[in-house]
DNA sequence: AAGACGAAAGTGGTTGA
DNA sequence: TCAACAACTTTCGTCTT
């Protein structure tokens, strides 16, 4: 799956714009905004078919990457060269060395190449940053040293990683959304991510309800001033521990409705319950609760009259 | 007629024995 | 390993605007 892209400046438009390969950035000319573009090509000419094609094909130097199944870095003990000036002993050591790199880079290797390319494919259809991408990769192939992939799907690892990732990074992805990008259900997805969480000693913070605010706003189309009333009546019922225990989706939805409302944006209790994820239910029970201990009664009724 | 509200029953996961 | 439990969902009927 590979996006067509056109080269356009965000801020201005304009499609003129200057490459510098060696800063690795793209500018655009009129404005002098600076464009994030891949401007090295991961997926293309590093690849190796087998370890005969691996030299004509391979280039000089990607960047280290955890994304790639050599984490980017061919080093190869080399045939050629000095082989000949070296003392029996020593060459006696190069030879071990080429056979366990051969026997290394067989089994969990081959496997690491198709879940990191799947991995990537995923990761650039859901929009997670490079770094979360990157630390995803990192969890696969823990999990995968460890023989956690054996006995479930590679899907469902790379996905639990890609959400481990998300976590990590604070990153707001349901579950939800994650398996939309996947043939996999939810449960299945949730399942694995505990697992692979618990084997690899992972600490999983729990996500914040402030994560998810924002996207969920956007997707609403809030003013930030309903942004902000929102934060502030989740930090508050933070404050007061009646978010624990809950889900965060839930309090993020119900804290947007009862923004929504004290700003007269009035939404529904469907649409919101449709972007979060969560059910009409689900929201009006907190909805209920942040009323009761935040004493927002008043507010609400004011608004209402208005 | 649409949205809000609430009760009741069911589901999947956590926890503690 | 199993049962109790809390959170959340589904479903459905009623009330409000």
């Amino acid at each position: 799956m590979k996006k067509k892209t056109v080269f356009k400046c965000p801020e201005c438009k304009s499609q003129k714009l200057k490459s510098d390969k060696k800063k690795g950035e793209t500018i655009c000319k009129k404005c002098g905004f600076v464009i994030e573009e891949e401007l090295i090509d991961f997926s293309q000419e590093w690849r190796e078919f087998s370890s005969d094609q691996g030299d004509s094909a391979r280039r000089v130097g990607s960047p280290i990457t955890f994304t790639k199944h050599d984490q980017g870095l061919s080093t190869r003990v080399g045939t050629a060269g000095d082989l000949s000036k070296m003392n029996p002993s020593e060459r006696r050591n190069v030879f071990k060395m080429r056979k366990w790199q051969t026997r290394i880079s067989t089994p969990i290797e081959r496997n690491l190449k198709f879940a990191l390319a799947e991995l990537k494919r995923i990761s650039s259809f859901l929009d997670i940053s490079s770094v979360a991408t990157e630390e995803a990769g990192m969890i696969y192939r823990r999990a995968a040293e460890k023989g956690l992939v054996r006995g479930r799907s590679m899907e469902s690892v790379v996905a639990g990683a890609i959400y481990a990732a998300c976590r990590r990074y604070g990153i707001p992805r349901t579950l939800d959304e994650i398996s939309n990008a996947f043939p996999l259900d939810k449960k299945e997805i949730g399942k694995t991510y505990r697992f692979i969480c618990r084997q690899l000693g992972i600490r999983i913070l729990p996500t914040s309800p402030q994560d998810y605010v924002q996207r969920f706003a956007s997707e609403l189309n809030l003013k930030p001033e309903t942004v902000s009333k929102a934060m502030e009546i989740i930090k508050k019922a933070t404050d007061m521990e009646i978010t624990s225990g809950k889900g965060p989706t839930g309090i993020a939805a119900a804290a947007l409705y009862v923004a929504a409302l004290l700003s007269g944006e009035k939404k529904t209790q469907r649409e919101v319950a449709d972007v979060a994820g969560v059910t009409e239910v689900t929201i009006r029970n907190r909805y209920k609760e942040l009323l009761e201990k935040l004493g927002l009664e008043d507010e609400i009724k004011k608004a209402r009259d208005i």
